[in-house]
DNA sequence: CCTAATTTTTAGTCTAGTCTAAAAATAGTA
DNA sequence: TACTATTTTTAGACTAGACTAAAAATTAGG
């Protein structure tokens, strides 16, 4: 098996190669594990040892498919045990991230069979990031902002980009959570607010909130 | 906070005092943890050094309040989690030990507080062990075997001694768990065998199977 | 009560993972 | 292109936690 270190190492650099696609730098790695250049060098050496990235000198590091398996589990993990911080024990979606990050790392395959069909086999987390399949496969969501979505089209409510305690309640208020289908009925460019339709209800609100809901149009 | 290696040693002296009723001996603790002699001596020292054990050269162990909280609080996170796996994850009794291992390190007090509420509570694990309550105290079970209950007792199941798979399906078959009542109908002393009642039957067990199923009487 | 067996401790070594400081390579710019 | 700034790597040191081997203390047996 894998040490901790590694797992958030190849954690790192996996969701690090999904952002800038493709090779990743020595320093980015260390800027998102807090770390200094020197000891990501260290590891992502010892990692290309294990087959788990390809790396040369000065070039950059990305995951190799064995890697990629691995930090997508990890990932999977980590989404899992969200959804059941915050659909089983109440939790914010603010509060689980931290709490997460260490269950991610309890090994047992069962358990996490288990844990999924518990939870109803959750495609997205309650932030709206999808949870990768068993394979490591995720789902290609295109989530965008709900600001974004043009007239007419209809969306399903995919996680919030800002998080806080306030904004939070505003969307329990108007019963907008994680699955909700929202419709643009009308958009209004003057000032970026919009009247959309959730659930029997049709509602406006303002740009700042449209800003911070992520959607998933198809 | 504490390390994992730290928890291990406080959660291993806390049992071996339990069962010793006192002093814990650098052996004891090796065997225990399956660790060298004098791996065990510079742990102890390190955590007589944070107060959270007393310990004099040559003479043994013991845990400070302070070591025993934490060690309390490890215990009940350990069997806290059981009860998870096996009430809502449907894993068997003998499956749990090796995940609940991992999970009893994971750090946040609200995610315990949570969990214990999820759970409605329990005060004993899968096996019948008694989870210690938030200030580490623990509930004095006098647990026995159900083959030494008297003639006319009732007794609550709270766990068994062997635990393999055709044993615990042969429990199932009965409607015996955890918290089922159990009244001791008469006893044969000649073979061991005893007639009891479980809900609104009565039947037969055999010696095997009385000793192998722990209850608490009172 | 003295010697032998056992237990425990000390001393020194090893690995994983981190760091700092300095050297080497790469990239940016005049 | 050459010089400077930045990035990356190397070298060496540190800590936690484990180990082996040897020394010291304790316990047990005659």
């Amino acid at each position: 098996m894998f040490t901790l270190a590694e797992e958030n190492y190849l954690k790192a650099i996996y969701h690090l190669e999904f952002k800038f696609q493709g090779e990743v730098s020595t320093n980015a790695i260390a800027e998102k594990l807090e770390a200094k250049a020197s000891s990501v060098t260290d590891m992502v050496q010892k990692l290309a040892e294990k087959s788990l990235v390809s790396y040369t000198k000065y070039k950059g590091t990305h995951l190799t498919p064995e890697g990629r398996k691995i930090a997508a589990k990890v990932v999977r993990k980590h989404r899992l045990w969200e959804v059941f911080l915050v659909d089983k024990l109440d939790f914010q979606w603010d509060e689980v991230h931290e709490i997460a990050e260490q269950l991610e790392h309890i090994k047992s395959d069962e358990l996490i069979v288990r844990l999924d069909k518990f939870l109803g086999s959750p495609k997205f987390d309650p932030h709206g990031d999808p949870i990768p399949d068993q394979q490591g496969n995720i789902k290609n969501t295109k989530k965008r902002l709900l600001a974004e979505v043009e007239n007419k089209q209809r969306g399903i409510c995919v996680g919030v980009k800002e998080s806080s305690a306030e904004y939070l309640r505003y969307l329990d208020k108007k019963k907008i959570g994680i699955g909700s289908k929202i419709t643009v009925v009308s958009k209004e460019y003057f000032d970026g607010s919009m009247i959309i339709e959730v659930g029997p209800k049709q509602f406006s609100i303002s740009k700042k909130i449209a800003e911070n809901l992520y959607v998933q149009v198809n």
